[in-house]
Formats: C-alpha cells, sequence, structure tokens
DNA sequence: GTAGTTCGTCTTTTT
DNA sequence: GACGAACTAC
C-alpha cells in the first residue's frame, strides 16, 4: 500500500509521531506546528499501515467544528469514508453511548439533554423549593458547585460537608437537583461525561466489548480535558488500548471551567512507557513574532518546555501602539486595516483580538462608520436564542410532558393568564404529590371540575392543557418540519413575537422560520432514534453555529479565547492594558496569572504576517472612565523586538461620533475600500452600495451572508442603524 | 396579573 | 452603558 500521501507532507518529528509503534503516545505539539494534521496523518497511518479498521478507532475533541473538520480531512486523506469511526466530541460520543445503553445507565429512553441555561433555571428551582435564600444560595454558584463536583467525578454521597452548615446546604441541593432530574428525565452537560464514565465502570462486560473494539484512542486539545473525560480515556484504554494524546501545555486557557493541563504529566506518569514527540517547528508565523511568543512564556513557571522556531524570515516587528483611549484605539486600527486593503490585503486578512466582549463595540462603531464590513463572532447562537428555546420547549413538551422545565416556561408564553399565583399552587400540589406539574395540573383541574369553581386560573390553565394535547395529537405522523411548523403556528407563538417592538418581532419570527428549514435540512445521525428527539439532542449539543462562508470578506473580531486554533495575517491585540489584559481577577493568583500570559501567548501565535499590540491610556469602561498602564505581558518582550508607532498627529476629526453619517465619508476612500472583491449576491446586492428600504429609508450594505433564498444582507441605516434584512423577503432598491 | 421603574452587576465559553 | 432581576404601582 502506498503511504507517501500521508507521509510526504510531514517534517520529520511529526513523521516520526505519526509513525510511532502502537503503544501509549504524547505529542506535545506548539502553536502553529501542525498538531491537528499529526492527529489526522496518524489516523490514517493506522488504517493503510498498521492494519486498524475505521471501526476500531475513537477519536475525540472538544467542538463540533473540529470533529467535522477532522473527519473531512481523513475521509479525503484515505479516499474513503471514515463513517464507523467514532468521532466526535466527548459530549457527543458520551451522548451516543449513552442512547445504545439507556437501560444500563439507568436513564429513560427519551432522556433530554439540559444546556447550561435550562440547567441555571432548574438550579434556581431548585432553590427556591427549598426555601433558601437565593443571595446566600446564589444559583450560579450552586450551579457551578454542582458542575464542578461532577466535573471531578463526585456524587452527593462521596461529599462530606465538615460540619459546615453552608457546604451541606450545598451538598443537599445537589441530591435535590439530581432528583429533580431524574424525575425529568433530564441529563445537563456534566452528567453526559459522568454517566459515561460510571457505565464504564460499573459494567465490566460492556467495558470490555468496547475495550476490544476501540484499541486506537485518540484525543485532540489534551490539555483542555477536565478530570472526568480523562478518567473515561483511561478506562477504555485500559492495559490493552493505544492513547495517542495531542496537546500544549502553553495554549491551556480553561482551567476555569475545569480543563486540568496536569492531565499531561498525569499521562506521563500513568504511561511511563509513553513515547514523547515534541513538535516546535511553527509554520505560521514570522520569527519575530515567535521571539515575542517564546519571551512571554518563558515567565511561566512549571511548564514542559518547548519553544518555537521558523525556518522563515524575520518579518516586521511587533509594533506598539499606545493610544488616548479606546477611541483613539479603534480609529488607529481601523486606519492600519485600510492601510492593508490599500495594499491589495483582503479585509478577512485582518482580526482584531480583545480579552472581553464589552470591547468590541467601539470597534464596531469605528468600522461602521468607515463602511467596513466586519463580523463579531461569540454571542448568542441559534439554538441558544430565546424564541428559539420557546419554540423547542413546546416540542419538548409535547414529547415528554413530565418535562417541567418547558412546561413553566411555556405555561405562561404567549400570556394566557396563568401568573405566579396559580403556578404557585401547582408546584406545591406537585411536589406534594411527588409527580410532574403537567400531572399535577391534571389532578387539581379533575378535582376542581367537580365543584365547578374553577377560577380564571384553572380555566387558563385548562386551555394551556388541551392546547398541548391538541398540538399533539396534530402532529402525529407528521414529518419532522411539519410537526416544528405546526407547533410554532398553532402555539400562539407568533402572534406574541409580532406585538413584540417591530423589528424585534420580526427577527425572532424570521428565525422561528428558519428553525424549520434546520429541522427540514436535518438528517439524523442513528436511525436508533425518532427524528424529533434525535432533533432535540442535536439543538442542544450543537447550538449551531452561524455558518460563516468562505464567501464573507469581513474583518474578523472576537476574543482572544475564540481565536485559538485560528490564524491570521494581521492581529490586533487590543486593551492590552493591566487590569483589562491581564484581567482584574486574575492578578492576584500565580495560577489564573500564568492562565493569562498563556492567552497571551495565544494571541500572538494568531498572527502570520503582523502584530499589533494596542493599550489605551485612558478607557471608558462600564460607564466610567479608568487610567490605566500597559500591560504587564508587554513588558515581558524583549524591547529590541517592539517598534513603538508615534501617535499621529491628530489631523482627523479625533473622537468625532456622529451617528450613522456615512454619507460624507469621501467617495473615493470608499470607492478604494470596496473596490478589491467584488462580491455580488444574486440580487445584484453588492458591499458598500446604497440601498433604499420602505420602511428604513437609505442605507450602505455592510455585509452579505448566505445564499439563494437563505441570502442576508447587512444595512447601516442612517435613521434606524443596521439591521439584517432576508433579501428574499426585504425589498431593497440599490440608489 | 401586568407594566413600569429602579437597582446591581458586568471575564473568558463549549458542550 | 446594557441587561436582568426584583420591586412597586396600577
Amino acid at each position: 500500500m502506498d503511504v507517501s500521501p500521508i507521509l510526504s507532507p510531514l517534517n520529520d518529528p511529526q513523521r516520526a509521531a505519526v509513525t510511532a509503534p502502537l503503544g501509549a503516545t504524547l505529542v506535545l505539539a506548539g502553536a502553529g506546528s501542525g498538531k491537528t494534521r499529526v492527529l489526522i496523518h496518524r489516523i490514517a497511518w493506522l488504517i493503510q499501515a498498521e492494519g486498524a479498521t475505521p471501526h476500531g478507532i475513537l477519536a475525540v475533541t472538544f467542538t463540533n467544528k473540529a470533529a467535522a473538520e477532522m473527519r473531512a480531512r481523513v475521509e479525503s486523506l484515505l479516499g474513503t469514508s471514515g463513517g464507523a469511526m467514532w468521532l466526535g466530541t466527548f459530549h457527543g460520543l458520551a451522548h451516543r453511548l449513552l442512547r445504545l445503553h439507556w437501560r444500563e445507565a439507568g436513564l429513560p429512553q427519551s432522556f433530554q439533554i439540559l444546556d447550561s441555561e435550562d440547567q441555571l433555571r432548574l438550579v434556581k428551582k431548585v432553590v427556591k423549593a427549598l426555601e433558601l435564600d437565593e443571595t446566600r444560595f446564589v444559583p450560579r454558584e450552586v450551579q457551578y458547585f454542582i458542575n464542578k463536583h461532577k466535573d471531578e467525578g463526585r456524587r452527593p454521597a462521596q461529599l462530606k460537608d465538615g460540619g459546615d452548615p453552608t457546604e451541606r446546604t450545598l451538598i443537599r441541593l445537589y441530591i435535590e437537583y439530581e432528583q429533580t432530574c431524574a424525575r425529568m428525565g433530564a441529563v445537563d452537560f456534566a452528567e453526559l461525561l459522568l454517566r459515561a464514565f460510571e457505565l464504564w465502570r460499573d459494567r465490566p462486560q460492556l467495558l470490555q466489548h468496547y475495550r476490544s473494539r476501540f484499541q486506537h484512542v485518540l484525543v485532540d486539545e489534551f490539555q483542555d480535558t477536565n478530570s472526568i473525560q480523562y478518567a473515561w480515556i483511561r478506562l477504555l484504554v485500559g492495559t490493552t488500548g493505544f492513547p495517542f494524546v495531542v496537546g500544549d501545555d502553553d495554549q491551556s486557557i480553561y482551567r476555569w471551567r475545569g480543563a486540568r493541563v496536569e492531565n499531561l504529566q498525569k499521562f506521563r506518569s500513568d504511561f511511563p512507557q509513553a513515547q514523547l514527540f515534541k513538535l516546535e517547528q511553527n509554520y505560521r508565523s514570522s520569527a519575530a513574532i515567535l521571539e515575542a511568543a517564546n519571551a512571554l512564556i518563558a515567565n511561566n513557571s512549571a511548564r514542559l518546555g518547548k519553544e518555537l522556531w521558523t525556518s522563515g524570515a524575520r518579518g516586521e516587528p511587533v509594533r506598539v501602539y499606545c493610544a488616548y483611549n479606546e477611541r483613539d484605539e479603534a480609529e488607529f486600527v481601523l486606519g492600519r486595516i485600510q492601510q492593508w486593503i490599500a495594499g491589495g490585503g483582503l479585509r478577512r486578512e485582518c482580526a482584531i483580538l480583545y480579552r472581553s466582549n464589552a470591547q468590541s463595540r467601539v470597534f464596531e462603531e469605528t468600522l461602521i462608520q468607515a463602511r467596513i464590513p466586519y463580523r463579531v463572532y461569540g454571542g448568542l447562537r441559534f439554538f441558544e436564542r430565546a424564541e428559539i428555546k420557546d419554540a423547542l420547549a413546546y416540542i419538548r413538551l409535547i414529547a415528554n410532558r413530565d418535562d417541567d422545565g418547558s412546561f413553566e416556561r411555556i405555561v405562561n408564553l404567549p400570556v394566557r393568564g396563568i401568573g405566579a399565583r396559580t403556578l404557585d399552587v401547582l408546584r406545591e400540589a406537585a411536589k406534594g404529590a411527588g409527580s410532574s406539574l403537567w400531572r399535577a395540573a391534571g389532578t387539581l383541574l379533575a378535582a376542581a371540575g367537580d365543584r365547578a369553581t374553577a377560577g380564571r386560573g384553572a380555566a387558563a390553565l385548562h386551555g394551556f392543557l388541551a392546547l398541548i394535547e391538541r398540538l399533539g395529537r396534530d402532529i402525529e405522523g407528521m414529518p419532522l418540519h411539519e410537526q416544528v411548523d405546526h407547533v410554532i403556528n398553532n402555539s400562539g407563538l407568533i402572534e406574541h413575537f409580532r406585538k413584540d417592538k417591530a423589528d424585534r418581532g420580526e427577527a425572532r419570527i424570521e428565525n422561528l422560520a428558519e428553525l424549520v428549514s434546520a429541522a427540514r435540512g436535518y438528517e439524523p445521525e442513528g436511525e436508533d432514534l425518532p427524528p424529533l428527539q434525535s432533533f432535540l439532542a442535536h439543538a442542544v449539543l450543537e447550538s449551531g453555529e452561524t455558518q460563516g462562508s468562505e464567501w464573507d470578506d469581513c474583518v474578523q473580531m472576537m476574543t482572544l479565547h475564540t481565536a485559538k486554533g485560528l490564524e491570521f495575517p494581521v492581529v490586533f491585540l487590543c486593551g492590552m492594558e493591566d487590569g483589562l489584559f491581564p484581567h482584574q481577577r486574575s492578578i492576584n493568583e500565580l495560577a489564573s496569572l500564568e492562565e493569562e500570559r498563556r492567552l497571551c501567548y495565544v494571541g500572538i501565535t494568531r498572527a502570520m504576517r503582523q502584530l499589533y499590540l494596542c493599550y489605551a491610556e485612558q478607557r471608558r469602561l462600564h460607564g466610567v472612565d479608568s487610567y490605566n498602564v500597559a500591560s504587564r505581558f508587554i513588558q515581558e518582550l524583549p524591547p529590541g523586538l517592539l517598534e513603538e508607532v508615534r501617535p499621529r498627529i491628530q489631523l482627523t476629526r479625533h473622537g468625532y461620533a456622529a451617528p450613522a453619517s456615512g454619507r460624507r465619508a469621501g467617495v473615493g476612500e470608499a470607492a478604494g475600500m470596496f473596490r478589491n472583491p467584488v462580491e455580488t449576491t444574486p440580487g445584484g446586492m453588492r458591499l458598500g452600495t446604497r440601498v433604499r428600504h420602505g420602511k428604513f429609508g437609505e442605507g450602505v450594505v455592510l455585509n452579505l451572508e448566505g445564499q439563494g433564498p437563505h441570502a442576508r444582507v447587512h444595512v447601516n441605516f442612517e435613521q434606524q442603524g443596521a439591521k439584517w434584512l432576508m433579501l428574499s423577503v426585504a425589498r431593497l432598491e440599490p440608489v
């Protein structure tokens, strides 16, 4: 068999790792050193040279995006389908396992998954039900407490209060929360992992089955694994499997959500015979950028030790800009982006990175004013939007009447006169009978019916139950998307949102329509689950990345966390001020300060050719001005690498911020800006063109997204501000 | 039962 | 400066 396509694109250390003899293997791979490539080629190698079959391989990642990309690349490398391979996120694979073995795992067959928001609501409910003071037992903190223990594999029974009454109450809450979940047939994210772990731990014959099936276990981003994820992997590997893990301790930035860098060390002590490979050659950044990154990260203690190098040129120096304030910072960034574009560069090659989301606003305003299309990453994803969750709650309640979370969410949405009083009675009854709200409502109404004194609340409640029953009957036998469509249109949701503030409601109704098309386009992965169930799980597990097509050419804006794994020719690291980055809350503890430093390292290593570090002497944050000094991370870089950018003499309107007055931005300037990639929609719409809308007046096209009937356009209207419009719906005329 | 108003909070995020 | 929660007034 010809393995040259697998091996020839690799450098020596990469090839050594890919072809390592079967056994435990640890690959320490620096930023931009081809980490994912090694993992992908290893899989191909196992199949083509080691006689493994896709059936015998389990590969795990952290995000759906990474999993999808990996599958596609493996398949293209092998030229065959890797369908039999288990490749997915930890949560996705755990879910798959639990669906297959729901009985052994002690779950109802139709168990549903709670996302973090659902979980928080439930925790709140439990805190209330136990009549605890919400200021003393803050739901968010209780949620954190529960998840922390689940992430470490601990059930309430294993916890000791140590005589501390607060601890005791927290444990009680954990117990009560678990019972509520069990009653609802609900499983949160951490529970998926913990259950999957316990399933194997407590069923030796089942574990044995999977051990003999999955000899090859590959883990990406190993430094991000938490305790239970590692324990799960170890259980599967046992003494006979071959774990192949890839990670970078210097890029561990998720300690705060349970990730354990120590797992890298643990792996080495658990598998003392493990082979270690280091990938240090970087193919992404210029030598100057790498030198900065190396110098910065050298300030951290307890590293496994790695130094990036490149055979490439030194490149441009790292530039530092000290701005007067955040507005000036944004103007500076804008100017450099315009320079880049004028030099023939693309907008999408520029990334503005920042520590916290709140920083994006000034950049957005500045870019809008300059009529430069941009895209902000992060923010609410599709399936997390309130209206989508409302619609799904109807569907969930129809599928499972005992789903109290969904019941509470929609019982009075749209308002149907079921207020707090009625609900209190209902909750009491449910608690007394140990049943779900739905059942309690049924019993309550039956009892009240006899007395014929059914009050307003009761009548409304009756109406609600009847509605759910009717919808349930209506949609039986319909294809998935028609079910969704029917529920949306007959639940009163549409009318409810129509009453919302004009454009807000319009957007929500559009999203609901989008939900129907998501259902139409949905292809269930496992045949074992009813399509509706499968769709609901999909909605929670893959909250839906807003599909950024290659087609867009926008300046990219995101937090440093989101930027991990990406690369850009031009990177602006903004808000480099002590207190903001490193964040105030991380400054006093060494471990968190080091994590901030790793975050900065991640940011620096995103840059391929140009890197700018910007900070503002004065910054308005949370409505108040603060005065800051440059981030200590800038001080930690060798001065010889840096080039201070002199503040420009203020010729331009400084701090000028007339709202949406794009009109006067020089014509020539705009023409130059949009000359480069000529993108048009099917409707002949073009970035930068002026359009008129019947209701919103005139505006400028900032951005285009999607194709065909789904094409959307982002228009900055002079009066109404920026809005997204469906091209197929909105009537827009070029001016 | 709901609409309007003030108060307090404000890293980072995937599943 | 923006959002949600909790409180108050109708």
